[in-house]
DNA sequence: CTACCGATATTCT
DNA sequence: GAATATCGGTAGA
């Protein structure tokens, strides 16, 4: 567990980590995070922060404890939590989730799936929980929303590349609690070089 | 399990 | 103007 002030001041894989286990409200429905994957800012060339700040992504490049939720591929949301420090852009992407509170509501974005399918998958997490791009920027410790550190099951946690990126595969950067079945299935990016 | 492909904001040229 | 993308539902094997 890292309380959001100590965000700034560690590795944004061990922030990564410790988000695990954590709980994020967004109005009636809450989740509790399963799996996440580590951005590094500028210098990280899997990161939409590499080619320096935009108007999408200048909410990364501020100060940490806020949303940043983007389009992905025409169809879907997806959220990340800003970590910080100031001015390195890092950010986690929040990749999969059990919802504690709000099932109902979540499901009236979500429709019938499984349980274990609400929020299994950025998209999907992001649906379930209703954030869209008007949240992005917004600050964790405001209502709507709402963040809680819990003890990460430390012995629980396993890592590996990160799904989807073309470039810097080599960083097992993507962390997740064993056995939880919230935590999406790996698919390599189609432009990742094979093996 | 794998493969396909939708539908669009954002960025680059 | 064109290329790209931190993906997910569905069809088919």
């Amino acid at each position: 567990m890292l309380p959001l002030e100590a965000w700034a001041s560690r590795p944004v894989t061990e922030v990564a980590v410790s988000l695990l286990g954590s709980t994020l409200r967004h109005g009636p429905v809450t989740v509790r995070i399963t799996e996440v994957e580590a951005y590094a800012g500028e210098s990280d060339p899997a990161s939409h922060a590499h080619r320096g700040p935009t108007p999408r992504t200048r909410v990364m490049f501020g100060a940490p404890g806020r949303l940043y939720v983007y389009r992905s591929h025409g169809l879907h949301w997806c959220a990340n939590i800003v970590c910080g420090p100031d001015g390195l852009a890092s950010a986690v992407l929040l990749r999969g989730a059990d919802v504690i509170a709000g099932e109902a509501e979540a499901r009236t974005r979500r429709g019938g799936v499984p349980y274990e399918r609400l929020a299994r998958g950025p998209g999907n997490l992001a649906s379930a929980l209703g954030l869209t791009g008007t949240d992005s920027g917004a600050l964790l410790s405001r209502a709507p929303l709402g963040w809680t550190a819990a003890h990460t099951p430390v012995g629980q946690v396993q890592r590996g590349p990160r799904v989807g990126v073309s470039g810097a595969s080599e960083r097992e950067w993507r962390f997740w609690l064993a056995g939880e079945p919230s935590v999406s299935a790996y698919r390599r990016s189609a432009r990742a070089q094979p093996g």
